[in-house]
DNA sequence: TTGTGTGCAAATTGTTTGCATCACG
DNA sequence: CGTGATGCAAACAATTTGCACACAA
């Protein structure tokens, strides 16, 4: 009878159901340190589960990135990827080598000073290109 | 016989066509002075020539690329522009009210300081996004 | 039991390509 | 005139969505 013995709101957010694909493809955002392309993540969740559908993959990450889990990486000329949120301000670099994004902390500051008047800056992103250590010449 | 009449090289490199489809549509990003998307490019040109497809411009597009003189511009999360090259070293800012692209001249500098050791950048991009002047609340 | 998440396939969107034809050089 | 450029439609690749079913809560 009690309709707040389950302390639910009326009409509270949608509650985010734990399920078994759901919680490989956190893990592995959460296990990779590194930016994941959509397809990386796939073919990695698919080694754990190998029935996971790749739509599967894109609403779970879409998911993530609602409830902040996950943030988009896009990568110019490479394509969009994702990675576990939470860690401290960083941006990216490219290997044009291998393919792979790697994370570099620290930001380059006066960003701001760029920005002509009377515009609002809400967000930056920063990608460097070039060869990592392994793929240098 | 003389092979030579033409002073043509034996396989020289591929010689461009001037045509009327791609004239406009170079004079369109030559016009523009901002990044455009491969959609606003083949609105713009649309206006001017009724019947030149979306494939023309793409082929076009990729055809300045190759001979330097349109630069590919990826704006993260909004999808890919195409600007006139030649401008001196700049970056973006995208407004999300009116979706557009503007151009930010300089460079905050001590960008190669964020490198990690062994890594050697070739290239840098920096996206500014928020609210230009007129979008501003 | 209820409704969210999943799988699969079809639908969308952005970009490229095959082919017959056009027209620049 | 020969070959690159164009238009159109089909092919592709990346992402989203409709639908029936499974399974957390």
């Amino acid at each position: 009878m009690d309709a707040s013995s389950k302390s639910r709101a009326p009409s509270g957010p949608v509650p985010i159901r734990r399920t078994v694909q759901g919680e490989i493809i956190r893990t592995v955002f959460e296990d990779a340190q590194r930016p994941l392309s959509s397809r990386e993540a796939h073919e990695l969740a698919l080694k754990i589960q190998p029935r996971i559908g790749i739509a599967t993959v894109y609403r779970a990450i879409n998911r993530f990135i609602e409830e902040g889990l996950v943030t988009p990486v896009d990568i110019p000329g490479v394509g969009t990827h994702y990675e576990a949120a939470g860690g401290s301000h960083h941006h990216y670099f490219y290997c044009g080598g291998c393919g792979r994004v790697y994370v570099i902390p620290g930001c380059p500051g006066q960003i701001s000073a760029m920005l002509p008047p009377g515009f609002r800056m809400e967000r930056h992103d920063i990608v460097l290109h070039g060869r990592c250590r392994d793929c240098a010449v």
